[in-house]
DNA sequence: CGTTACCTTGAATCTCCTCAATACACGTGG
DNA sequence: CCACGTGTATTGAGGAGATTCAAGGTAACG
């Protein structure tokens, strides 16, 4: 259950070890569309806020449901899974996280984290001091309002989710995960991407979406014949996203893009 | 769709119609367990920040997906639907709201409701400025992180209804939606209650547990068959909530229960 | 007293699940 | 270098669970 605990926590601003921390100012986050400019202060705020960056290895437990834990994270790199094994040993997986994503909001608010996080891949995280989350409520108002933008949006993605599990027959749940995902990739990176590079499995997508192994592997190549996508291990090539769109019915969830920490 | 628009906002504070209107400082809802206490300063804040109360009837439509509104609600009294009409015509009940919870955040935050809200019962609401959310970040941090908790505690809710309809056969995703929504029920009275009193129909429950109507009553009565509730219109009475929970594999969200506005 | 909304039940059908077996890529140790 | 184990993908067969269609039934309301 809990992984091989490798992580390491790489502390101190500018100390000897720091080298390779790259410093708010020229974070390379700060360049996505989704995320607003920053003023000075809040800059400053947010760097003094920051207590260094983790690396984790693929395979990691970074929050255990039920556990709580002093950090605050937002992923700098790589891939991680919320998800959570249900008594009959399923498991249900909530979301992705990715560039730009915040991890453990729920620990810090409610002091217990009621899904686990895992790394799916090698991941660069920066690491925020879970109790001084109330200095940015009373100090920034801005990013608080931010916070609760973020929390927002998870809570929306859930929801677009789960309409689709609720919903849609197995064809369509998997078109919407693939152009759910596809959008996700683009967030973070150019915006013209047509392939989801990333270590998920089928069996990820099944238990993202309800659904067992088999009826998933059945339905990925369903797609696959349709001339939809195109899968190789860690590598899926989208082919044709407006079929996709079409079979999931997906609504593209336009939120203002509103920035963020 | 857009139902009957009798609804009444009832503005102004000590006015001549104000007589019914309640003080925020004898708001029944600070009653309820899972609100803090707050302080004089915050009190006086939410009493300035109310602008009235609105009541609206059955079947109204609060918000409606797609579109914005000035205001944000509290509950005060009465039932409502938070949902999504997908393009096959499907509808995905994404919970349902109930006295002390808050309505119309996304709109506030994303510009854009993502779901539509409707009224079950005639309600009771409170009414906030929607403009104004701003002076709460920067004049009521405690409130602003009450904000943020909020939106965190409707997305850890709307991750358990995923896992139930992800992960769960018929009956366990039934008897998981009558455990939380008695949960739920406790939430807002004296905490012993065994009676939903409420007007979901079956096709609620349905909608919300990504069943179709018909298979949703024959696993109703089957619940019935097996003692665990009895159903009447409007009233649906849980005799043994242990074997609910059995069934469900429910596991109780313990969130510390912080409070709020 | 007819209309409407909701609940109920049976039958036929189909989607999706489980079981079972195989195939392929990769890394490890002999 | 090959044998083996592990993780992932693939495919077929049989059956359970859920859907749709169809036809009532019952309570509330004007």
């Amino acid at each position: 259950m809990v992984a091989r605990s490798r992580n390491r926590i790489v502390k101190s601003r500018p100390g000897p070890q720091g080298a390779q921390e790259i410093p708010c100012e020229s974070c390379p986050l700060r360049q996505m569309e989704t995320f607003r400019k920053f003023t000075k202060e809040e800059l400053a705020f947010i760097s003094n806020f920051k207590i260094g960056e983790m690396t984790v290895q693929a395979g990691s437990t970074i929050f255990l449901e039920g556990h709580n834990s002093p950090h605050l994270f937002t992923v700098l790199d790589g891939w991680a899974m919320r998800f959570k094994i249900l008594q009959d040993g399923n498991r249900q997986v909530f979301n992705f996280a990715f560039r730009g994503d915040l991890l453990g909001l729920q620990s810090a608010l409610f002091d217990k984290m009621l899904h686990s996080v895992e790394a799916l891949t090698d991941m660069r995280l920066c690491v925020f001091p879970r109790e001084r989350i109330w200095e940015l409520y009373h100090e920034q108002s801005n990013l608080a309002y931010d916070m609760t933008w973020m929390a927002a949006r998870e809570e929306s993605i859930l929801a677009q989710h789960l309409a689709a599990v609720g919903q849609m027959p197995a064809l369509g749940r998997i078109a919407y995960l693939i152009v759910f995902l596809l959008h996700q990739v683009r967030r973070g990176g150019r915006g013209n991407e047509s392939v989801i590079s990333a270590p998920i499995t089928q069996e990820h997508i099944g238990d993202a979406m309800g659904l067992s192994l088999v009826h998933t592997n059945k339905t990925i190549r369903k797609l696959q014949a349709m001339g939809c996508i195109e899968w190789q291990r860690q590598v899926l090539r989208v082919l044709d996203e407006k079929r996709l769109i079409e079979l999931s019915g997906y609504d593209r969830q336009e939120r203002e893009e509103r920035p963020f920490l």
